[in-house]
DNA sequence: GCGATATCTCTGACTGAGTCAACCATCGGA
DNA sequence: TCCGATGGTTGACTCAGTCAGAGATATCGC
């Protein structure tokens, strides 16, 4: 992603927006900047000229002549607030209301006119690509661990379990179609045949799109579980993601009874293998394989759900 | 997606521009407009006056008195257009080209610094959802055929094949976690052991994203081979795309000599039946079945590869 | 070839959105 | 109680952008 690719997606909107305003017929007899106050008052009926200020970076002398020029519209009530007698507390009038909704009206009918030049298949992924432009680029973008929720997987999950593996570890270890394969394997496994009160799948969501997975199945040893297909997207690592999908596994096979939880994976997974020490797993073999095109070191995990816990 | 969503951001994004050009020091000593028309002109530089009109929707006035400015600030020269000496030809000088260049750097820094607030990791999909943005609100975005490309699958593609099956006939049939099931296990048969030679699998791409597919396996019986999982995405029907996968695996059998072409599909599919008999697939027989969480008739169809061909 | 009409450019005259500076009133802290 | 900071108001101003008219030339119908 370059500076030159934002700098061309500015000049396309700054069109789209100038496109729906055309003419200034939208906001007659008030200009932009004025219906924008207007909105900010509507969406906040009481609030202090100061406020109004700062929401909509305005020049302080001009904001005031707009006020003049509401109040003698009638749209609003200019009284001195109880707290600093200094602020100015503007309040909408039923007029005022009513003109709000008014602009805001002709808005939607200009923005619903350019919604209906799109087709409807493709409004869904418009949405989408608006709202993740949004949620990145809203200043302070930092996802924080409680917008991460934990679900059973949905249509499409499950498939999207086997997406992710196989592009990942594609694009980290050079993996080939036989660990694309293997996932699959995995999770048409689990799909065709699972008891749902002894094996399960967690999907973790943040901001409605899956970042994570993990599943728990049993073992043929007895009475033991394993956990399988650990993974949280790169975007969003650090998160403590993982812990919570671990977590939830283990949780839940203490829970229905497990006495063991065991894993397998590869010495080259560093960041997964800290999270499995974490939460008291111990390795207990390791072998060298060739799979996935790659000279790899297989890892035995294990977990004593019996014991006290932690 | 309502117009909420498209005025939402809209207001979210005008902050965005304006925080980006904050107090005009970016264009100093040129305005926002004066430094548009110096960007077109340096990205086209030998241009008429009406061009650049059309092209920034300008007042030609407004635009006639920039160019004056340019003229004495030595940026451009006027001459007379060959074809049509009513029109007057703009050409950027070389301190023109510089003035452009300085601006432009300046636009960069300016829109770096916004980048460099978003996380790296956040970065290829806010590019890739303002590439989304752009291309559906483009005016005149109609895909064409052209622009579909059939390809091989890469690393996280036969994962996409079990998702977008399981979640659209989920969404458009109801068809429970099952099919999911089937899908991936077909998906993981393929992945760990298939012949290249006689067995493929198609993805159909189109501005980067994968939006249909088909698979060809070996049948149980001998010399014939198996068309499966046939998937078009819902908002990019209409282009062919459906017929070209079955082209490619017709095309495909045919070449590496199968004699018999089956597939297995049920009635509720309609679109998908339609593509079928257009490439001279016969129904051979028809049975009522219980899958996926609904009552279904399986269909079965067949081409005969031997004959003379269409 | 001729007139009617449209297009391109330019200039003069204007509007009005937004800015700047000065001023008064009040708050909050030393 | 003083002093710097903050909130609000008004006057004066700038300058981006619009509108109308005029001159030059192209295009179209005849």
């Amino acid at each position: 992603m370059t500076v030159q690719d934002i700098r061309a997606f500015n000049r396309f909107y700054t069109n789209v927006i100038g496109a729906l305003d055309y003419s200034r017929q939208l906001y007659a007899p008030y200009t932009l900047t004025e219906s924008r106050v207007l909105y900010e008052l509507a969406h906040s009926p009481r609030t202090d000229a100061a406020d109004l200020r700062g929401e909509l970076s305005l020049d302080a002398g001009y904001l005031s002549r707009i006020l003049n020029k509401f109040e003698q519209d009638g749209l609003i009530e200019r009284a001195p607030s109880r707290q600093d007698p200094r602020r100015r507390r503007v309040t909408l009038t039923a007029r005022g209301r009513e003109t709000a909704a008014l602009l805001a009206e002709r808005a939607n009918e200009s923005v619903g006119a350019l919604l209906s030049t799109v087709p409807a298949a493709d409004r869904p992924r418009l949405a989408e690509a608006m709202r993740t432009v949004r949620t990145i680029l809203a200043d302070g973008h930092r996802p924080r661990p409680e917008d991460v929720v934990l679900r059973e997987p949905g249509p499409g999950d499950l498939g999207w379990i086997v997406q992710r593996n196989a592009a990942l570890y594609a694009a980290e270890y050079g993996w080939n179609a036989d660990y694309e394969g293997l996932v699959a394997r995995i999770v048409a496994d689990f799909a065709e045949d699972h008891d749902p009160h002894l094996e399960r799948v967690w999907i973790a969501e943040l901001d409605g799109r899956p970042v994570g997975c993990v599943m728990c199945v049993r073992d043929e040893a007895p009475a033991t579980a394993r956990l399988r297909l650990l993974l949280v997207e790169p975007d969003t690592r650090g998160l403590g993601i993982g812990d919570r999908l671990v977590r939830a596994v283990v949780d839940f096979a203490r829970g229905v009874g497990y006495r063991d939880l065991v894993l397998w994976t590869n010495d080259v997974l560093a960041s997964a293998r800290r999270i499995y020490q974490r939460h008291g797993f111990v390795l207990v073999a390791e072998k060298p394989h060739r799979s996935f095109g790659k000279d790899l070191n297989g890892q035995d995990w294990r977990l004593d759900l019996s014991g006290t816990g932690e």
